[in-house]
RNA sequence: GUCUCCUUCGUCUAGAGGCCUAGGACACAGCCCUUUCACGGCUGCAACACGGGUUCGACUCCCGUAGGAGACGCCA
């Protein structure tokens, strides 16, 4: 394939979507597998709704998950060349002004809605300005073929067609002058040189009339793939009833970049079995054979899955780094280091980002609060026994994990007493909860002092008063 | 309503006419491992929407039906 190029083209009229950041994720692996160009094009020609943060947030989003790009563009930085070519169709005859008001459109719309047909522009200024035009400000509207069908043949839907009979002349110029986003689109795609149009197929309807305005133009038409959209889990277009649907609260919920990548391209492509892809493979792999037809329901627990997949197998100290934005509190180089000690068995117990850091917290700096769970091991025996044991070891100067365990298990076996009963009711005294990395390796990671402090805390909890 | 698209376990999917007693992954259940929780291992549960063709043979091809979705803006 020579000189692909292709382009990622969000709007900044809401947040970024999860399901756009698929298409951009789709978009930008077609460019590296063919060694393409990658473009970035910021869609604000609806200035009314259009915001900087929301233009930031797609830059702060493509950087997070690694999508570079080569050549940028706003699109509005690029009216003036817009509206040329409208004017230009309308010397040429082929668009022409408008001069309908648009109250009068709403009411022959009512109109159609209330015989029950669909509604179509009825080219009433097609054919030369109607006597009464006072309308000071017309829209244009390019000429769509009467007669005839449209095809497309896309990389994802195949052979898709429709009669021309179903388009109508619509808008290319506003009546405040600014361009509508089927032309901008259109000119932007063919001045950039784009050559594949990858984007959501709740786009197929509008390609039919974009290449009318390629057509109109004299320009190539590029090849599309249209994939198809991600649903809730109703089956409907994903959308904020159904949970978190902005790219940057899974960033804030805790999600690392390429498990979020590699869940949203499994989601809808295949490569046989394979589940776990890297970006490397997914760029050698990557194809719109493999692009499924019909559309895919999000699903948080894949996602978690693959997230705690992501999060075992990074390294410790590359996982420390990205987690420092998670924590809630400051975190002094000793205590640093216990969690990195610690790291280990920690990242084997965490869905995302959010519960390794608060479970880092709690084994570096202990509880604050007990949960319910915890009064079990709170009575008179087993504080006695623990107490007794952590006097047992305290003079031992080997400290870490294998030898407390060894000494816990002779000391349980000594007093008649199962190794369980002393593990859990220190996890208490050490976390706070019945859920946690092996408490031998705790305290040997935070040492004797520590642990002695935490059991005493808990010793003189009031459990009972809680409830 | 009109146009377009879709339909394999609950979910994501493998499947290019015989390899299918329909495979994998997530989720769920059970067992093993085990100081808890996880991890890991094993086992189980669970699907070709329906009806017609074509064919020696259909999950795979064709035609219908049903269901679902998307698009029908001076939004993108």
């Amino acid at each position: 394939m020579e000189n692909v190029v292709v382009r990622f083209a969000p709007s900044p009229t809401g947040v970024l979507h999860i399901g756009s950041v698929r298409t951009a994720f789709f978009n930008w692996l077609y460019a590296k597998h063919n060694g393409g160009k990658f473009i970035l094009r910021v869609e604000d020609t609806d200035k009314m709704r259009s915001t900087d943060e929301n233009t930031q947030l797609i830059f702060d989003v493509m950087k997070w998950l690694g999508l570079s790009y080569d050549e940028v563009f706003i699109q509005s930085a690029r009216i003036e060349r817009h509206k040329e070519v409208a004017q230009k169709l309308v010397e040429e005859g082929k668009a022409y002004y408008c001069y309908c008001t648009q109250e009068e459109l709403e009411q022959k719309k009512a109109q159609a809605l209330e015989d029950g047909v669909s509604y179509k522009y009825d080219r009433k200024c097609r054919d030369g300005v109607p006597e009464n035009a006072d309308s000071a400000d017309p829209v244009i509207r390019i000429k769509c073929p009467l007669e005839g069908a449209t095809s497309v043949n896309d990389l994802v839907q195949g052979e898709v067609q429709v009669d021309n009979g179903q388009l109508d002349d619509f808008v290319l110029l506003r009546s405040d002058g600014t361009p509508t986003y089927m032309l901008s689109v259109v000119v932007d795609d063919h001045d950039m040189g784009v050559t594949h149009v990858v984007r959501g197929d709740d786009h197929l309807t509008n390609t039919f009339r974009q290449i009318q305005i390629y057509r109109a133009c004299g320009w190539d038409i590029p090849v599309y793939a249209h994939i198809p959209l991600i649903y809730g889990d109703d089956g409907t277009k994903l959308s904020k009833r159904h949970g978190a649907v902005s790219a940057v609260e899974y960033q804030n919920l805790g999600y690392l970049p390429e498990a979020l990548l590699n869940y949203l391209l499994r989601l809808g492509w295949s490569h046989g079995n394979d589940e776990i892809i890297s970006v490397e493979q997914a760029i050698e792999w990557f194809n719109f054979d493999n692009v499924g037809k019909s559309p895919a329901r999000f699903d948080l627990n894949k996602l978690n899955n693959v997230n705690s997949h992501y999060i075992r197998n990074t390294a410790n100290d590359e996982l420390y780094l990205r987690l420092e934005s998670f924590f809630e509190r400051e975190i002094d180089d000793e205590h640093k280091n216990i969690i990195l000690a610690g790291m280990r068995s920690l990242k084997e117990r965490a869905v995302t980002l959010v519960d390794l850091a608060e479970a880092a917290i709690l084994y570096a700096y202990g509880p604050t609060q007990y949960t319910e769970e915890c009064i079990k091991y709170h009575d008179e025996e087993h504080l006695t026994l623990t107490g007794e044991y952590l006097k047992y070891i305290s003079g031992n100067e080997n400290y870490d994990e294998e030898a407390l365990l060894m000494m816990a298990r002779t000391f349980a076996k000594e007093h008649d007493t199962k190794l369980v009963e002393i593990a859990q009711c220190l996890r208490c005294a050490l976390v706070g909860k019945l859920a946690s990395p092996s408490v031998f390796e705790i305290m040997q990671n935070i040492g004797c002092t520590a642990v002695e402090k935490r059991f005493n805390d808990y010793r003189n909890w009031d459990g009972y008063s809680r409830n």
